[in-house]
RNA sequence: UGGGGCGUCGUCAAGCGGUAAGACACAGGAUUUUGAUUCCUGCAUUCGGAGGUUCGAAUCCUCCCGCCCCAGCCA
């Protein structure tokens, strides 16, 4: 079945190697540090169930600690909706929850500590000025003239920024590194700023907030945190966590471990590039079925299970990556294939007369909600002289290969009879609109005591037994794999065909009844579940979350079918 | 061109000097009242390239090539 933790990979091999020289006592603890400013995504998944994952394995605990430094951008709701999907997908964060913010106090104090040594002064050089001082890539910088303020000084100014006595931007606290450094981090790092604005937990209490890089460090040692993984980008800042660890009395020094994030391909994962697609009405809010997001995923009908263990699968390395959305297919498939219950449901009704069924007359059969697993009993289904099967399910002049029914061939109506088409009804355009069949009072149930087989099994709906519905059917959000490629505006490579919304769809009775975001396999469609928004109680809708493995529409688009 | 990283099958990914795991995908085949599921079988003489060390290298050394990240008072 499913590994609950991430299969062994270089982090744990570096935890191992940790344990084995004893250094924290062998104590594992590990933190997901969401910035509360957007919605999660895949890309967090993975790093929610890495961190969770790792503490769990070694025996550890894992915080959930909002880094809400930068009230200018970070709101509650976000703070809602991350508790909101981090419990989703099934971890535990322990007895509570934290934040950044909760040491803003004690942050302040270590900034007094690194002026009183000295290593940090007030810099009164404005944005532009700090970046040009700053230098380039190939040039070094140069010192701020207040560089060398003194000690006192600083102490005076930095409680004076603190006091709201400055406007924003007047001055900052910076640390005293390097400006020659090739490191570009190191070179005088900018600690705190003065922001004149509240913050949704601290309220109007600072006017000055910590930058990521002294925040983020010193968090990580209060909370014992023993290793900070984090992704790539900030390989470059470890020089900068480390120095700050060791400059300020931490109780601990955490190992900071970087790693590669995901890339799914067919889709984009950045906050910036989701919210675009939010905001230029391309998806319908965050939680549309076709975005990579948690709330997105969920609307669409992954589960936990199916999400925890496709983290798994893909592992975790240094290497750039972009993991073929197949995998997080057959994860929902593997997961869905075992729990959904199969019913009946027809997307694009082609109606059938059985014209030696007497008329009015009703029939109940027996099916199996789960052929695999009987524990999931029966359920009767109710049969009738006007029926709908699948259009697709038909063709007037079929290839040799095509199962399914045709002019005077013989399928079978699955937990029914066996039925024939003996007619086919046009309208004026030629589009069909009826077929005529009859059926085999033999076959009831669907086998012929005379032995004789039949290719295709078809799923399909009565008109008594069923009840309109409507069927969103979704596909990769864009048709290139990596959409932000060649291209100026990734928007472009937006999948014209992404939602199908179907509003003729029916399905059987007892899925009128279905709770938001059941699962259900459509038997030969596809899982979906009932949409947790739209849906309303006489006209339910299911969002496709998956479509069954189609071997058939693999033969078929290879065209050796005519 | 400063610094930091990365390069093992189409996509992920194990491997840590002893002679290339696994997953997905793909290709065959069996079973099947879902062309589903399940089940077999096949799928890197080779690890970015070239040298070198060694009885032996994807693993160690050297050089080269390619890709990614960094110049927010964002995280």
């Amino acid at each position: 079945m499913e590994e609950e933790s991430i299969k062994g990979n270089f982090i744990k091999n570096i935890i191992t190697e940790d344990i084995a020289k004893g250094i924290n006592g062998g104590r594992v603890m590990t933190r997901f540090p969401p910035e509360p400013n957007g919605y999660l995504h895949m890309g967090h998944a993975k790093s929610i169930c890495l961190n969770f994952g790792v503490a769990k394995d070694f025996n550890g605990r894992c915080n959930l600690r909002f880094d809400d430094t930068n009230p200018s951008r970070e709101y509650q709701k976000y703070i809602d909706s991350i508790i909101f999907d981090v419990q989703w997908l099934g971890f535990d964060w322990g007895e509570k929850i934290c934040y950044a913010s909760d040491y803003f106090d004690q942050l302040h104090e270590y900034a007094v500590e690194l002026i009183k040594k000295g290593r940090a002064y007030v810099c009164s050089l404005d944005g532009d000025q700090i970046r040009e001082y700053r230098g380039t890539l190939t040039k070094p910088g140069r010192e701020s003239p207040d560089r060398d303020r003194p000690m006192e000084e600083n102490l005076d100014l930095f409680e004076r920024m603190g006091k709201g006595e400055f406007q924003d931007g007047a001055y900052v606290l910076r640390a005293k590194i390097e400006m020659a450094s090739p490191n570009i981090n190191m070179r005088d790092p900018v600690l705190y700023r003065i922001k004149n604005i509240s913050h949704p937990r601290t309220g109007s209490k600072w006017c000055i907030y910590p930058m990521y890089d002294f925040t983020h460090g010193i968090s990580d040692a209060l909370e014992g945190i023993t290793h900070s993984l984090c992704t790539l980008e900030f390989q470059d800042h470890r020089p900068l966590y480390d120095w700050l660890l060791d400059e300020v009395s931490v109780p601990c020094h955490p190992r900071q471990i970087e790693f590669a994030r995901m890339n799914l391909n067919y889709t984009v994962m950045s906050k910036r590039k989701l919210q675009q697609l939010v905001e230029k009405g391309i998806v319908d809010g965050w939680d549309d079925p076709r975005l990579p997001t948690l709330a997105g995923i969920r609307r669409r009908g992954y589960t936990p299970e199916a999400v925890r263990n496709f983290c798994n699968i893909i592992g975790v390395g240094k290497k750039e990556n972009r993991i073929d959305v197949g995998i997080l297919e057959n994860a929902i498939r593997e997961d869905l294939n075992e729990k959904a219950p199969r019913a009946m449901a027809v997307v694009n009704p082609l109606k059938v007369t059985i014209e030696n069924w007497e008329d009015g007359r009703t029939e109940s059969l027996e099916a199996l909600n789960h052929p695999q697993n009987p524990d999931m009993g029966t359920r009767s289904i109710l049969f009738s002289r006007n029926l709908y099967i699948e259009r697709e399910d038909f063709m007037e002049s079929p290839p040799k290969k095509f199962f399914r029914l045709g002019p005077g061939r013989e399928v079978r109506l699955r937990y029914a009879y066996f039925i024939t088409c003996t007619r086919v009804i046009k309208d004026e355009n030629g589009v069909i609109t009826e077929l005529i069949c009859t059926f085999d009072p033999a076959t009831r149930g669907g086998d012929a005591p005379d032995g004789r087989k039949v290719k295709g099994t078809l799923h399909w709906v009565s008109e008594e037994g069923s009840v309109p519905a409507k069927v969103h059917l979704y596909d990769r959000l864009f048709t290139t794999e990596d959409p932000e490629a060649d291209t100026h505006d990734f928007t472009q490579n937006v999948n014209p065909d992404s939602l199908i919304k179907i509003t003729g769809a029916r399905v059987e009775k007892g899925l009128a009844d279905a709770l938001p975001g059941e699962a259900f396999q459509f038997e030969r469609l596809g899982y979906f579940c009932l949409d947790s928004k739209l849906s309303s109680p006489g006209l339910p809708l299911f969002n496709r979350t998956v479509t069954l493995r189609d071997t058939w529409a693999k033969v078929s688009k290879k065209g050796n079918t005519v």
